[in-house]
DNA sequence: GCTCAAAAGTGACCGCGGTCAATAACAAAT
DNA sequence: ATTTGTTATTGACCGCGGTCACTTTTGAGC
């Protein structure tokens, strides 16, 4: 379990490289498939935050030690399932019409701020995730940023925002903002006011030119 | 050990709360003391990330029941000696003349962005906490980004920036903007940029209004 | 089929954060 | 000095993430 390495292994590679050494045996796949499947089961129970490993490895039905050789760490597999969700997030967003100004951006990216609220504990995994954890792998939650990124840019091409600051400057920034957003949500003092209605002021002052 | 729980004690209460029920023993006090102390050893020789409770503990002279009879739980003694050279540095900036304009902002922000760079251990308890946390507590961190605001809008107050955004706005942006770059700094890929060079385009674009 | 080296899987074990029933130290009242 | 109710301290214990020397399985070459 060196060449399959998950660090190199974000989910979707056919491993035609059969040349080199030994192949991928198949029973590698099938384990893996039910180690995200147990995953999968255990937070559509109980939710992200209370997965534990053992639970995950026993409805696989596989010795702990089989987990850490498909994982490199439990955070590794929270990676790959939040940032499945994001990228379903994000095939729903780019499924729609492209926002055309602040108000309908903001409602565009409702779906991902839903996501990243639902539970503290995701918001965290995210945050930890975000800036690609270590120095040469980059998981799965950092490569939906990026795609994130892409997004927004291809958005901002096309709306009538200002022109004086690059369009990924302005992506950026938008980011910014709605982790800020997020994490006040999580603040005890403001998690009255809905995000929505926080995010607006933001992207207004952040996108237009002021008046 | 509940009179003086620290989810209601940041650090600086005479309590002379002496007249219900019963009063704080010194005895308390002491072993805080001795607590705090040693954790600072224990940062000072190896770092925040090495930090052990155990470690502490040892060298504080109690046993482990006790110091989380003082700390709800490790993070909360983290949330206390970050929050203390968190606000340390405030100090410092605010001891020096207030900037005046976008790169001396920047300039004025390098000792806190310092603080948070040199360990990402640092950053993530940061921005755990940034959030007060859960409901009803706020943590020494939490007490610092209010106090940092505070001082944003002090300085933004008098400074030559665009004005149909209100000052509040405009400082929770900066914060917003400065916790991206630092996070950006931990990222693999954008790491070889310093952070005020990155810093300021944000800045100015935020705060400027386009020419 | 048989061989054999590499790959995959195993589970006892460890480190570390956190808990709690029991105990000791304290201070006020008698 | 003794009792009494409260507060502070203790340390054995637990849960859970992660490791690793060892066993089992696999499949290419014979």
């Amino acid at each position: 379990m060196t060449a399959v390495n998950n660090k190199f292994d974000h989910g979707h590679e056919p491993w035609q490289t059969r040349g080199m050494k030994q192949p991928v045996q198949q029973r590698t796949l099938k384990t893996r498939a039910r180690l995200l499947a147990a995953a999968e089961e255990v937070v559509q129970a109980q939710g992200f935050e209370a997965l534990r490993v053992d639970q995950v490895v026993v409805r696989a039905g596989v010795a702990k030690g089989t987990f850490f050789a498909h994982f490199t760490d439990k955070d590794a597999l929270m990676s790959q399932l939040i940032g499945a969700r994001i990228n379903a997030a994000l095939d729903g967003i780019e499924a729609r019409p492209t926002p055309r100004d602040v108000d309908q951006i903001v409602q565009a990216l409702l779906p991902l701020m839903a996501l990243l609220t639902r539970e503290r504990y995701v918001f965290d995994v995210f945050l930890r995730h975000s800036g690609a954890a270590l120095a040469e792998e980059i998981g799965p939650i950092a490569e939906t940023i990026g795609r994130f990124q892409e997004v927004l840019e291809r958005w901002l091409d096309g709306a009538p925002v200002r022109r004086d600051v690059s369009v990924a400057v302005l992506a950026e920034g938008i980011q910014a903002f709605l982790i800020q957003v997020i994490a006040m949500h999580f603040c005890a003092l403001h998690s009255d006011i809905d995000m929505p209605t926080r995010l607006d002021p933001y992207l207004r002052a952040w996108l237009l030119p002021p008046a």
